[in-house]
DNA sequence: ATGGTAGAGGATCTA
């Protein structure tokens, strides 16, 4: 089984590269995020075209979640039970036996901001949903945009972005509390080097300079993560005219 | 400390 995540930065632009994406890599699912739609807005007959199937949950202008898949999933959820949040950043659906919970976490704007607060009540409620879910479903995938740099080595310039918005510490715990609870980064099991990123800004030549930061993430349950075999970033869709900020994360997972 | 870019939506907000 082949899972993969990626955050489009609005799919109505970059619709054509995520059929084309699909098409060539043939994932049994892929997460979406920062659709940028409302539901009825959603692009359905361009997924159908290429025999993929579509669950999602969106809101204009912001946020916005997806799961594109081959096979029909199981038990849709679309929200952080317990948790009221009008913003739309999560979607779970089960394939044969493995549960994929898709998520958006917030950026968090500025260490001490509202939105910083938002962010780590977001994780927090988080985390005690996954402790439900793991009991629920040993094979548990968690990928998304996680705003979170987990080490200093996941960082461009970790000295300029010590303690920074991505890379606090509160942010980098609320990480390490899922690895705690049995979770495995599942690209730390092949590849321990640095300067390996998943997002760069737009702005100042960023991907040019591979300024980045590597914030998106395949998180594994134990059980799943034995089946790990590759987890591999997509940074050549960064190159792409018009690209998303964000490159594809992608796991192979054997049978 | 600030600004640079991109997307949505039509002035700013978010990232």
């Amino acid at each position: 089984m082949k899972l993969a995540t990626w955050n489009v930065n609005s799919l109505k632009v970059r619709l054509q590269q995520v059929t084309d994406w699909l098409e060539l890599n043939q994932p049994d699912v892929l997460c979406l995020q920062e659709t940028k739609l409302q539901d009825q807005n959603f692009p359905i007959d361009a997924i159908t075209s290429i025999g993929y199937q579509a669950v999602y949950i969106g809101q204009k202008t912001y946020n916005g979640v997806a799961l594109l898949s081959k096979q029909t999933g199981n038990d849709v959820v679309t929200a952080i039970p317990k948790l009221e949040d009008i913003q739309k950043r999560v979607i779970a659906a089960t394939y044969a036996d493995v549960r994929v919970i898709c998520v958006y976490i917030p950026n968090g704007s500025e260490v001490g901001s509202e939105k910083y607060q938002y962010k780590l009540n977001w994780l927090a409620a988080l985390q005690q949903w996954l402790q439900i879910e793991l009991i629920k479903y040993p094979k548990l995938a968690l990928l998304g945009d996680f705003n979170i740099a987990p080490e200093d080595r996941d960082v461009y310039d970790p000295e300029t972005w010590q303690g920074k918005i991505l890379c606090s510490q509160a942010e980098r715990d609320a990480f390490n509390s899922m690895i705690e609870m049995g979770f495995v980064d599942s690209f730390r099991l092949f590849n321990e080097q640095k300067k390996i990123y998943t997002w760069w800004d737009y702005r100042m030549m960023a991907f040019r300079r591979n300024r980045g930061l590597r914030i998106d993430h395949i998180l594994l349950s134990e059980k799943l993560s034995q089946s790990c075999v590759e987890c591999t970033i997509d940074r050549d869709m960064r190159k792409h005219e018009r690209p998303s900020d964000h490159a594809p994360v992608v796991v192979e997972l054997s049978d």
